[in-house]
DNA sequence: GATGAATGAGGCTTCATTCAT
DNA sequence: GATGAATGAAGCCTCATTCAT
């Protein structure tokens, strides 16, 4: 009955439940309960409860975060390269949604585990890739108003009757035009033509 | 010395430690020993801990937030209106800026505090009231990301360089671009002098 | 009822069962339904378990073998002191009778308690007390010799008909005699005749 | 490689790791771990864990102990009998020095187990082999104190610098010397002065 | 206005042991 | 000859809370 999949059947309910109730409210035995096991056999699989937690984040966020950066870091720093950027961050959320709103919404709790440190310099270092540390700060602001936008968008607010993906997709949109707006400020220059990034969508 | 303003101090210390560490991982055991004081003590000034919170959240986030609302509500659905909402918003947060940051970083533990569920409400009240609910889901994103966007400024970031002032006033300058351009969206078309916030980094 | 003295009785009930059973063989769940009061009641009056032992070793060692040390500094070093010296720790033995009893039996566990490293140093400057650092090996053991009868007559053997009083005046006798032999070997003195310990007490 | 000898190695990391951390504080995970084995392994060589202890005591000091014994037993109760008792069982002690340490420091933990009643009845055979059961307390201390001698000057004092041989003779030199004292002073007999220790306390 | 003493619940973790494979 | 998976018991400790004084 229970074969190898154990491990990840931990893992499962571990996120689960961590995204929905938080990291300290979430105690091992309710995990074990909920999966017909003693506390002992997780264990077994992890080493501590902050363990689960890790490897929820190695398994789920770990690769496509360190891929995406590893990639940003080939590419010239255009304007084109940071929307590209923001695309694959987005694919990047979507697709590890629970785990992100997890991060989200326990951002306390972060900051005394292992991962706490982990995504903050993955984020920093995003955020160093799309901004422009001499730009002005409204631009700086612009660029990190552009990743929580991301973050925040999909996790805080329930627009409960809209789909996941089109409120990705509408986030990813703003975000877009918050970098572009302030790649086009601190290029200086003058263009007759605003950022019309709604363009995009046309 | 400590006359009657011990209920003050627990308030200080209390509102320190739980944006510095977190609700869960504040015990009133650290509260009491830092004001050196029994837990006890605490007990006779309030009835739970979650009472502190409340508490606090009463003296510094109830007033401002319930008048801005109430001010809100009397005013015209214009852009400046909204633009104004922004920048009394702003104020507020910063005003009371560490329990604003603990709102931040504690929601997954703000679900099961009652706190969590007035703030949720006027977040939500202050949306309608920047946001045209039957504006595209993208100018709606514009909207919530402009509320976001001076929360996560203010807190998640640290330049520490940056004075809060500055940041917050970034903070308020981006939000007010982000509502603007929402607005001249659900306005439909023709306007012909944008509110071009870009002007000031110019 | 039970006034101000459940510290006193916690570290009475932990005394004789630490000796009785070892110190990890007893539980503070065994300690506390013997007081008839929760575990956490014994965290009111300790901070850890440890630190019951530690407060023992505190009321019930510290201050002896400190003045009996402190004492034998200010003394000459004569055979006389030395034998004064065995007397006066043997009386310090018998008052604390079981927790040196603790001690002998535990010494395993020792290794990792704070009490551990202080009675290790402790016996270690009675040591250096009564022998001669330059003296021949042999003279060295009789002197360890001397402080570890003392310790395991007392304990490790049960002539449980013998009266403790006994039992102790014998060993400090028998202590006395080996610290004697030895002090005379390190006079150097020229003595044909084997070492005949036994002409002492010729 | 690791033939049929697993056994043998489970016992010597198990004495290793009882001598230098203590019986309870050994877990079999931790042997399971140095032998890069799981603790079911463990579970095919010996029925419990307490079985790898006795193993080893059935190993390195059953037979020693009890052929000492047992010859003794033919012998004379003279003291030239008793010398080589002791000469004979400072051998055994040698040679199985981490397990002899590990009763030493272990003795709270023995009480409960099999080969503490083993061990403790061989001592107080070998005991009766060396003392009067008549003799005053002091001689059947001093026969007490050869034997402690012998265990505690091996392993409780680190003279790391002298060679375990050398203080394995010293000690055997003193133990005889205690036994040869008691011996003198049973055969009561004559001899003009009795051993008059109590004079020092006169 | 506050303390001292205690509780009950529950947290994470470790252990020796078992058993089917 | 050994592993993988799991268990049940128990360990130490911390917490929010209470209440008589």
């Amino acid at each position: 009955m229970s074969r190898g999949n154990t491990r990840q059947r931990i893992q499962d309910v571990a996120l689960e439940l961590f995204a929905e109730q938080g990291y300290e409210k979430t105690s091992l035995r309710e995990i074990a309960e909920r999966l017909d096991v003693t506390k002992a056999a997780l264990y077994y699989h992890f080493k501590t409860k902050e363990d689960i937690l890790d490897s929820l984040f190695q398994d789920l966020a770990a690769k496509p975060t360190t891929d995406l950066i590893a990639w940003a870091e080939t590419q010239p720093s255009t304007l084109e390269t940071k929307l590209e950027i923001l695309r694959r961050y987005s694919q990047a959320i979507t697709g590890a949604a629970p785990l992100f709103r997890f991060m989200q919404e326990n951002q306390a709790t972060m900051r005394d585990l292992k991962i706490g440190d982990h995504m903050k310099r993955r984020i920093f270092d995003l955020l160093d890739l799309i901004r422009d540390n001499d730009a002005p700060l409204v631009d700086q602001v612009r660029c990190s108003s552009a990743l929580f936008t991301m973050h925040a968008s999909l996790f805080t607010l329930q627009h409960s009757d809209v789909p996941l993906e089109e409120k990705s997709k509408a986030a990813l949109e703003v975000a877009q035009e918050l970098v572009t707006t302030a790649h086009r400020g601190s290029e200086g220059a003058s263009h007759g033509d605003l950022p019309r990034t709604e363009k995009k969508s046309a």
